[in-house]
This record gives structure tokens, C-alpha cells and sequence, in this order.
DNA sequence: CGCTCGATATTCT
DNA sequence: GAATATCGAGCGA
């Protein structure tokens, strides 16, 4: 039985797509020594970014070189830098109704390879390895490279299987941005534990 | 604990 | 030039 999340489930209206995330596991494959290692989390945060009617998303001006996955199939990674050093990864997702559209993954609950996860983080604090956007890029080794990866193929090292639980979910403005601060856009498991802020506006 | 602030590269104005 | 979907060191309580 593959579990692995397919098209039509990327096929949604973003925000929808980005609570229904919440409790689905993150997988990452990778080689080490001509084997293949399997590191993954249970998804504790997310946040839906939308098109030119969302002021705080980078596809509010129109398709780019850095947006277009954006603007692009669904379920596909978007991966950008930002602020000089850190990486952010993204599932592009939406309906057919909109232009564009992307979930930012910002929280996971370490569940395998939990072991190599603490030497990419350099790092042996549970929560610390995967408690953020940047720090759950570094943890999988997550780069620019995957950017446009079709995350609905498990062979491409990059995609998002069904969860067995999760708490309550609420919802909150998003983090780290000035505008559109109104939209409650922001999705995380409650009861987690692993979320990148503790403090929260619960809302809903 | 919690808060403030500097780093650092790409994108936007 | 300014802003940025961030992180961690350094500080004080």
C-alpha cells in the first residue's frame, strides 16, 4: 500500500490543503554509503500562501524565476533561500479556481533517522532539530536542488505520506511577516510539543 | 527561562 | 538602498 499523498489531494483550495497537512509525515530519502536512509516528521505547523490577492506572498507580483512553482502543477517542492542563510520548503497547492498557491512546512516532530537529523543539525536537543523552516531544511537536507520537485513521486527523495494522528488543530496569523497579518493562515497541532513558537494566539 | 540584536544573500523598490 | 515566509548568541531576570 502506498500512502504517499497524490495530485488530487494538492488539488484544493492552499489554505484547505495547508490544515490538512497538519498530521501527515514529511519524507526524505536519501543515499549514504550505498544506502538508502529514510528521515521523516509528523508535519506540527504549516502556513498557506496564495497569489496576487495575498499580500505577504512571494507570487503576489506575478510569476518569476524564484516563484514559478508557485504558479506551477501542483505538488511540486517549492524550495527559496532567505535571509542570507536558510533554506524554506513549500508544496505548491491549489484550486482551479486560483492563479497560485503554496504550503510553507514549518514544524515537524522528529520520527526517523532521528540520528542523522542531530549531525546535520549539529545539534542533540529533540526539539531543536526541526522546530522551524530553516532548521527542518537543514535536518533533511533540504536545498535549492529539490526546488520543483514532484513531491508526489516517491523515487524523487521528496514527499508527504498519510499520518496516523494528531491533536487539535488552531489556527493563527502567519510568522515572520508584515502584511496580510489579518489572515489566520497559520495551522498547528495544539498538543504538539514541536512547534516553532510556543506562544499562541489561538483563534477559532 | 525570555527578549533583543546581528549575520548574511537574494529579491524588491 | 531596504526588506526579508530565520536562527542563534548574548544578555538580564
Amino acid at each position: 500500500m502506498n500512502s504517499c499523498l497524490g495530485r488530487d489531494f494538492y488539488s484544493r483550495p492552499t489554505v484547505q490543503v495547508a490544515r490538512d497537512l497538519v498530521g501527515m509525515k514529511v519524507v526524505r530519502t536519501l543515499v549514504k554509503d550505498e544506502l538508502e536512509v529514510r528521515l521523516s516528521g509528523i508535519i506540527v505547523e504549516t502556513e498557506a500562501y496564495g497569489g496576487i490577492n495575498d499580500e505577504a506572498s512571494h507570487a503576489r507580483m506575478g510569476p518569476t524565476v524564484r516563484n514559478a512553482v508557485m504558479f506551477g502543477e501542483v505538488g511540486r517542492a517549492y524550495v527559496y533561500f532567505t535571509y542570507g542563510s536558510h533554506f524554506c520548503v513549500n508544496v505548491s497547492a491549489r484550486s482551479s479556481r486560483q492563479k497560485a498557491g503554496a504550503v510553507l512546512i514549518r514544524a515537524l516532530e522528529p520520527h526517523e533517522g532521528i540520528g542523522l537529523m542531530k549531525l546535520h543539525r549539529a545539534s542533540e536537543e529533540l526539539y531543536s532539530l526541526a522546530s522551524g523552516p530553516g532548521k527542518l531544511t537543514q535536518a533533511m537536507e533540504i536545498g535549492s536542488t529539490l526546488n520543483g520537485t514532484d513531491m508526489t513521486d516517491p523515487a524523487s527523495g521528496l514527499f508527504i505520506e498519510r499520518g496516523a494522528s494528531r491533536g487539535k488543530i488552531v489556527s493563527t496569523p502567519r510568522i515572520g511577516i508584515s502584511r496580510a497579518t489579518e489572515k489566520n493562515w497559520r495551522f498547528v497541532d495544539s498538543s504538539s510539543i514541536y512547534v516553532s513558537r510556543k506562544t499562541l494566539i489561538n483563534v477559532r
